[in-house]
DNA sequence: GACTGTTTAAGGTTGT
DNA sequence: ACAACCTTAAACAGTC
């Protein structure tokens, strides 16, 4: 049994994959596009497992951004000289994890043949710029909903504009100072009224101390706001990843009852989260092997 | 030279 | 069992 202690799970692989990790990092960004180096600097700065083997992840990463169609290239402009381009999310890509699972995809995102790939080149920016503002429009006009229909809110925010699972409300709350619908998101969230302690911040807490808010507050593993551990009534997609794996830290005999996890959640309607896969550890797979140091 | 981006290949893991 | 997905490695070309 893996013993918590004087060695921290500060440098266990994070269970994410490397495209959950990039678009984490995307999402993260003011501009919601950034540059391979600050897609790296962000991930190391967040999860010191990859602050080693730089190389391999670093490649891995780079042959991620290049191969899947969830992740466009957006040519720099000539008064942002330096290397090489800007890369963004496809703003189809948002469904790619509707099963909840970070770990892998339920499907990969692939623009489909009717739908034109993504330009490349000076239009590239444009194409993205556009879907930017329309995806900034259809918010504006759900929070407009849910200001004359408070009830539809928890309803109107997320489901049907539950585009970006990565969206850093939902992932890196902890540095997230951007709006939500044109709104401060503290305020959105508090507007809704999530519950935010329980057992599951510690759980996940001691798995990746690492990447928990350091002062006391809403703030929960992985930075992410504890409200938006528990999904609305209603929202089938987990609002936050959680690993699909026990770890050492969380055994498979840990058992969370929605309550634990939503305590003014509904059981009924909701707000079970964690999704435990296969039982046992498997060797090999770098996903799944935890390796802990004594 | 270092970094970035693309492509191919192989092997492991997971969902159905 | 199979297909799909993920990770890793490596080669190569282009750019800064």
């Amino acid at each position: 049994m893996p013993r918590p202690g004087k060695s921290s799970y500060s440098d266990q692989k994070p269970p994410y994959s490397y495209i959950s990790l990039t678009a984490m990092a995307i999402q993260h960004s003011q501009e919601k596009m950034l540059p391979l180096s600050d897609i790296y600097k962000f991930i190391m700065e967040r999860f010191p497992y990859y602050r080693e083997h730089t190389q391999r992840w670093q490649n891995s990463l780079r042959h991620n951004l290049s191969f899947n169609d969830c992740f466009i290239k957006i040519p720099r402009r000539p008064e942002q000289p330096g290397k090489g381009s800007f890369w963004a999310l496809h703003p189809g890509c948002g469904d790619m994890f509707e099963n909840g699972s970070f770990l892998r995809r339920r499907k990969r995102f692939k623009v489909a043949r009717a739908e034109p790939p993504p330009p490349k080149g000076p239009q590239a920016l444009h194409y993205y710029q556009h879907h930017q503002q329309q995806q900034h429009a259809q918010a504006q006009a759900k929070m407009a909903a849910a200001e004359r229909l408070p009830h539809y809110a928890p309803y109107g925010l997320q489901p049907s504009g539950f585009k970006h699972p990565f969206a850093i409300e939902n992932i890196i709350g902890r540095d997230y100072k951007g709006v939500v619908g044109g709104l401060p998101f503290a305020s959105v969230m508090h507007h809704l009224g999530y519950p935010v302690s329980g057992p599951l911040g510690s759980v996940v807490s001691s798995m990746w101390p690492h990447v928990m808010d350091s002062g006391p507050g809403d703030y929960g593993p992985f930075g992410v706001h504890m409200k938006a551990l528990c999904s609305p009534p209603g929202q089938t997609l987990p609002a936050v990843p959680l690993p699909i794996k026990p770890t050492p830290s969380m055994p498979a005999t840990l058992s969370l009852s929605p309550q634990h996890l939503c305590p003014s959640t509904n059981p009924a309607t909701g707000g079970a989260l964690l999704e435990h896969g296969r039982g046992s550890e498997s060797k090999g797979g770098s996903l799944q092997s935890v390796e802990v140091h004594s």
